[in-house]
DNA sequence: CCAAAAGTGTTGCTTGTACACCCATGT
DNA sequence: ACATGGGTGTACAAGCAACACTTTTGG
């Protein structure tokens, strides 16, 4: 059956999120050319025919950074019919959560693309201050409804590496004490009997999320000060 | 500019709320068309290519109910390829809480719409229970994040209303004195001097939402048992 | 020795939960 | 009189916030 209704052009744009030197930051290409040149944008792509945009959304992060079987999360759709001056495109955003020391360097930054600290963006074209603030917002809740760093720490971690990305996350501070115990307490991470001793004098236990990936969480986890 | 790229249909879908005799209900359509003939689904309508998908969800709500000026929220993009199976449609899905004193029920009752009960619902076409599903997630999460009624209950209520409201939205009792606690400490409401004397011996009085329509809510609201 | 982070403990406060209890009134 | 919901109060538990304090070690 053939639907006799208008078509139009459907766009995924990606907000990369990575944690690098205490910084949430986020992945930005320099837009080449007009209308808006020199001003910075998400990735994004156009949805094919025998797709879901969910399957656009890894097609473009694969494409930009080679990885793939990484954790996203949709945002919302952006339709606003001025949006994108060039022609009519309704945009759907996706967040992304990637470790930065998994990323193909080479693929990156051939294409020029910059990380960009959360709270010092550069000029952004189009909606895309709008699109990123929606997948910040995305984020922040995800951040507060489980305990993530999986996919933003290495592997093994200090509990002051998983909280200064809380601190990233939600843009203030954290008591160490309080939030140590709360982490703890919800059972997902596992000592190991190894320590950082870069960060500290005293030296502190490395960590790691232990396998059983799905914990109930009852409620919001984060009201820590 | 002209892009080189596919253009694809795109719908939105409406979840329609309401609240009735105590139940919170959906307003679905019979499907008289082949396939799946004879299943109920969601309002929906095509977006045109000058309008935002925001406008095309009030568009088809108006044009079904005959209400402007209703709440909405967006909740996802659904775009599975196979999803409907007549033709490739993605489609952005909507949850609307309308005042079931205030719609065109002349309107609605032409088109042969129904309002369901959200926990008997009828077999839907395609992933329309799927979509409905994310539209009760979204109003749950309103409704624990700041007080609703004012979309849903008539302009006077009392507070058995506002509870059996929650009751309905939740799927789980509420204690009645716990609950009058919380929600007056929120002081959004104003009470009127006017009692319902129709559903309790003693009367109880009704309540009004003051006219403050934003009160910064800081946390989740309803931990309510 | 001092600074700085690691790690543990304590205390007070807020908030939810589970009730008990009286009130008003229509039947 | 009694059942029913209206409305208020209380006692307990849980969880968070604030902060004190001890430990360890590199500079």
């Amino acid at each position: 059956m053939v639907y006799n209704h208008p078509k139009l052009h459907v766009a995924v744009d990606c907000v990369i999120f990575g944690y690098e030197e205490g910084e949430l930051k986020l992945l930005l290409w320099p837009r080449d050319i007009e209308p808006e040149s020199g001003k910075w944008s998400l990735m994004g792509g156009f949805v094919q025919e025998s797709e879901s945009v969910e399957n656009a959304a890894m097609r473009v992060l694969q494409r930009t950074t080679g990885l793939k079987d990484v954790y996203m999360e949709q945002v919302a759709a952006f339709s606003e019919v001025g949006r994108d001056p060039g022609a009519r495109v309704i945009s759907i955003a996706f967040a992304a959560l990637i470790r930065v020391d998994k990323y193909d360097k080479e693929l990156v930054h051939q294409s020029g693309a910059l990380w960009w600290p959360v709270n010092k963006l550069p000029e952004l074209i189009f909606d895309h201050g709008e699109i990123i603030a929606g997948g910040f917002r995305t984020l922040q809740s995800r951040a507060s409804n489980e305990l993530i760093g999986k996919e933003l720490l290495p592997d093994k971690f200090t509990l002051m590496q998983l909280r200064l990305l809380y601190e990233a996350i939600f843009q203030r501070p954290f008591d160490p004490g309080n939030f140590r115990k709360k982490v703890l307490s919800l059972g997902v991470l596992e000592r190991l009997n190894i320590k950082n001793t870069t960060e500290s004098k005293k030296g502190a236990y490395y960590y790691k999320f232990n396998g059983q990936d799905e914990v109930a969480y009852n409620d919001r986890i984060f009201k820590i000060h």
